[in-house]
RNA sequence: CGGGGCGUAGCGCAGCCUGGUAGCGCGCCUGCCUUGGGAGCAGGAUGCCGGAGGUUCGAAUCCUCUCGCCCCGACCA
């Protein structure tokens, strides 16, 4: 492509209200514009990166089997009703009627249409395994959509589904889908850990994320360099640090007006890993109290998944409940359910004294409380792996991809039967496997940049060659960059050609923005001499070569 | 949905407090000149000051409402 005749509006300023540095990016190089909250464009040098990532996708899908279909967007509310996802899922779903008032929505993801599918044209366990995929169009109505193309309310996404006559037969299409998506970040020129997950509203019980490491992402996960343990933190299990068990006898400390652990720690002169942490929560009308180490935070997850969905207690709530202020409650004595960290059971503790301006000092876990123990904080830095005991380190991430086992969640409802050779009906089991191309174009630019602009992987860059004639009012120049323009082509290269009437510094400025992983830099005294210069945009080194060895050199 | 910030030319911003009819830099257009890191000179175009209502002789500026965008949090197949 000549770059004077496509459009690649590049900009010298960075549009404020942008944050993260692909989303800078993408929008100073042209790649992507904004049309309104999470609904982006893209432009011709973005669409192309994407089309490279897609044709990799398509790759890796074919080499497993997978069968590439396209489905609807637009659905009817039955398939959703069916599986309870109609009313389980909220305002993330747009919803529309159609003319006759019939409901419908928009697709977020599509295992209902799959399975419904599934439903309609598998019969017999000969039909099995299949693997499905798309690389379609999905619409969430996000609460908060953010960083550029990382978080939108309309995206594209690679979706593959697997149906299976039995678990064993799901478990090889998951680690054929695992192993393709090593391939494909790997491929994407990615840096990225495969980590355990919550299969959240997705249902069934296994599920990976695979995570590209950027302080641009939402999820932190938490990773062992030894034993290889790696999980996001809303499930990672860990360590936390041990402390020393003190010799305190049991007493009661006047700590007027003091309630936080920070306030009464800094009174006492005692470190928050001392104290226990009360938070009195409401689970479906009942009262739950929570204990933490005074240094852990809780992880609301893990305490989802012992007593289900819950809210704070409210201050008021706390004292009817409790009969005592919060900032003064402790574990003592109580007669509602407690869920403890599994780390306060060793050792010495301080905690609310269950009496105003009082705090107890001395509470030895078992002895002055009884609880259930579970791994309820949330992993930080520093932590111990649970499995090796090394230590943990956190790393915050973009999810770019996502498996799931759903077993039967979706073909019970949706009746989505096979039978065995036995002539029995079965449930088919599923799994669902999901990538998002624009997430891996926004993750390789946050791992691969520096202060001039992108530099693109070479598998996924939009272009392989960029050509830059610095004076084209030169015959000689625009001689040679035409030849190696035709020359590069017809050797199946893809080639960008500068050839816009700009200055040198122009050109430089903006190749390096766009990050075509190759320059061709035409300057009159080489040419003069014979010499073109071939610079590779991540090193910045550049090689002086003959015109005529140029085609030869360039490889991609 | 809770908290915060911002809407003025294509982009980045000033002006607003203290009301008097719109400004800077970059970009854009024309010409000259220049051609190895976002050149220079001369000339030029561009605004419903996000929208609606109100106060006032007069509103970008003050007041009310509203819409939009960004950030933090909650949420997130």
């Amino acid at each position: 492509m000549r770059f004077s005749k496509m459009f690649i509006p590049t900009l010298r300023e960075v549009p404020a209200d942008a944050e993260a540095v692909s989303h800078k990016l993408m929008l100073r190089a042209g790649y992507v514009r904004q049309l309104a909250a999470g609904l982006y464009i893209f432009l011709p040098l973005g669409w192309r990166a994407l089309d490279k990532i897609n044709a990799i996708l398509k790759e890796e899908m074919d080499a497993i089997g997978s069968q590439e279909i396209s489905m609807p967007i637009l659905h009817p509310a039955e398939v959703w009703q069916q599986t309870g996802r109609w009313n389980a899922i909220g305002d993330e779903m747009f919803r529309l009627k159609d003319r006759t008032g019939r409901e419908m929505c928009l697709g977020m993801t599509h295992e209902e249409i799959m399975t419904w599918l599934a439903s309609r044209e598998i019969r017999s366990y000969r039909d099995l395994p299949q693997i499905w995929y798309q690389i379609q169009t999905k619409l969430r109505d996000e609460a908060r959509p953010k960083s550029g193309v990382l978080r939108t309310r309309e995206f594209i996404m690679k979706d593959s589904y697997s149906f299976d006559a039995d678990e064993e037969s799901l478990e090889k299409n998951y680690q054929l889908h695992a192993n393709a998506y090593h391939k494909i970040f790997s491929r994407c020129g990615l840096k990225f850990y495969q980590v355990e997950s919550d299969p959240g509203m997705m249902g069934g019980a296994v599920s990976h994320e695979f995570m590209a490491p950027s302080p641009a992402g939402e999820d932190e996960v938490a990773l062992c360099d030894k034993c290889g343990y790696a999980a996001n933190v809303e499930l990672a299990k860990s360590i936390p640090s041990k402390i020393k068990t003190e010799d305190w006898e049991f007493e009661e400390v006047h700590t007027p007006d003091k309630r936080t652990v920070q306030e009464v720690s800094n009174f006492l002169k005692i470190k928050p890993e001392y104290f226990v942490k009360s938070i009195l929560v409401i689970a479906d009308q009942t009262p739950v109290l929570a204990l933490m180490r005074g240094d852990q935070e809780l992880h609301e997850k893990k305490l989802t998944k012992i007593i289900g969905s819950h809210r704070p207690a409210q201050k008021t709530e706390v004292k009817e409940i409790l009969g005592v202020e919060a900032g003064f409650i402790g574990p003592m004595n109580q007669k509602i359910r407690i869920i403890a960290d599994s780390c306060l059971k060793e050792g010495v503790y301080i905690s609310g004294a269950n009496k105003q301006h009082y705090h107890a000092k001395g509470i030895k876990p078992e002895k002055d409380f009884k609880a259930e123990w579970h791994d309820i904080h949330l992993a930080k830095n520093g932590d111990k792996c649970s499995r090796c005991g090394a230590e943990l380190r956190i790393e915050r991430c973009i999810e770019i991809g996502n498996i799931f086992k759903l077993g039967t969640k979706y073909s019970v409802p949706l009746k989505a039967i096979f039978l065995d050779e036995k002539g029995e009906e079965k449930p088919i089991i599923m799994g669902s496997y999901g990538i998002g191309p624009a997430r891996i174009a926004a993750a390789a630019i946050e791992q691969n940049n520096d202060k001039d602009g992108i530099i693109w992987p070479k598998s996924i860059a939009p272009f392989d060659v960029e050509i830059l004639p610095l004076n084209m009012n030169d015959s000689k120049t625009v001689e040679v960059a035409e030849r190696l323009y035709k020359d590069l082509r017809e050797k199946g290269i893809e080639v960008l050609l500068d050839d816009r009437d700009e200055r040198a510094g122009v050109k430089f400025k903006d190749a390096d923005l766009i990050g075509i992983p190759t320059q061709i830099i035409l300057g009159e005294k080489n040419l003069k001499e014979g010499f073109v210069e071939i610079k590779d945009r991540r090193t910045k080194e550049a090689v002086k070569v003959g015109v005529e060895e140029v085609v030869d050199r360039v490889s991609v």
